[in-house]
DNA sequence: GTATAGTGCCTATCGATGATAGGCAAACTC
DNA sequence: GAGTTTGCCTATCATCGATAGGCACTATAC
């Protein structure tokens, strides 16, 4: 039991609570075995009362999808970044390869699709765009002009982390080449006929 | 209706002929979203009845996963390799990624985990090794004689891979990069304190 | 002060899913 | 030809997400 719901605390407040006993359950069982019942067990609330607050088991995982995003967008705001533009872009492409490798069931549901049908929502998916943009960012402060180079990039990042992820989770075999690697892409951007 | 098993068929060819309907629904409904309901009656049989072919679902799909581990690996030894070590490398590479991007269903099941719990079995898992052994040789016998570095091509095919396949399906703006990026990772391999 | 609407929760139940129990008939084995 | 195995069936189970409908409490309107 994570703990009762607090029926005298704001609406806000106890969505938030289920929220946070569902990315609970979802560490302890992975996303895709977090259940309803078994949520509302945790909440000492029937299975069915949890459909006043999200809609759908979908619109559950939407919310934690957005939930997680926001904790991303959050970290990368507050991060203190160098002035050197490429040491910067080192430490915002770390600080997201550890938030997403802090927590296996938040990776999965931020980077993959675990759940069979869910898509995250427009207004969701937005955060998620919000991070992506950051990123841009600071690779353009870098001098990453071209979009090519930005999905190469994201793409060694994503490759990197997923393998780190899968195959030696809690380790540093892959992450431990990030910025070597970021050297290595911003060294040789794409000969483009621009 | 896919075609009714033929009953007279050996058990080895009724065997196949589901994992080719199991295909084929993978295909049209999402690996996730196979049921064996709606496996049995493509092949016009009861549900329980597919459980003399396999002992549970997550059996069916390890030999869903072996099965495709299979066709890469056959792919991958019947490819006529440059002599050039560098071409040979990009020619296994690219057949590897084409392989992975011709079926999203058959993509997601050997390189990701879409179904919760499913874990293949060794003998599965064995396959896919042998398909990862090809690589390394031919990554090898191009001069990659650091272990990180094929970790770092590993990931860097896997990251354009999932990248396209999310991204930009049938298209191609992360694989065109393949090449490129194969050859800048093997102009610099780490350089490490052996 | 009281009627009305909304909120939050409940029990009971639905349809779908994977899995199991148990039976029946044909085929194979010795 | 008796016994075993194979392959298939119907019936049923537990679990899941979702819905129906009702009850109590609160807030608002008049």
């Amino acid at each position: 039991m994570i703990g009762k719901l607090d029926r005298s605390a704001s609406r806000e407040d106890r969505t938030a609570a289920i929220l946070d006993a569902a990315w609970v359950l979802a560490g302890r069982d992975g996303v895709a075995g977090l259940t309803l019942r078994g949520l509302a067990r945790e909440l000492d609330l029937s299975q069915p009362s949890l459909y006043e607050y999200f809609e759908s088991k979908h619109a559950l995982y939407d919310a934690l999808f957005a939930d997680g995003n926001r904790q991303l967008l959050g970290r990368l705001e507050n991060l203190r970044l160098p002035t050197d533009p490429r040491r910067a872009v080192k430490v915002v492409l770390r600080a997201f390869v550890e938030f997403a490798l802090a927590d296996e069931a938040r990776r999965q549901l931020l980077f993959h699709r675990p759940i069979p049908g869910f898509v995250p929502s427009p207004e969701s998916y937005a955060i998620a765009e919000a991070v992506l943009a950051r990123g841009v960012d600071v690779l353009e402060a870098a001098g990453v002009d071209d979009p090519a180079d930005v999905d190469c990039i994201i793409a060694m990042v994503a490759g990197l982390i997923d393998s780190q992820a899968s195959n030696d989770p809690g380790g540093t075999r892959w992450t431990r080449h990030l910025d070597r690697l970021v050297d290595l892409y911003l060294d040789n951007p794409r000969k483009d006929a621009r």
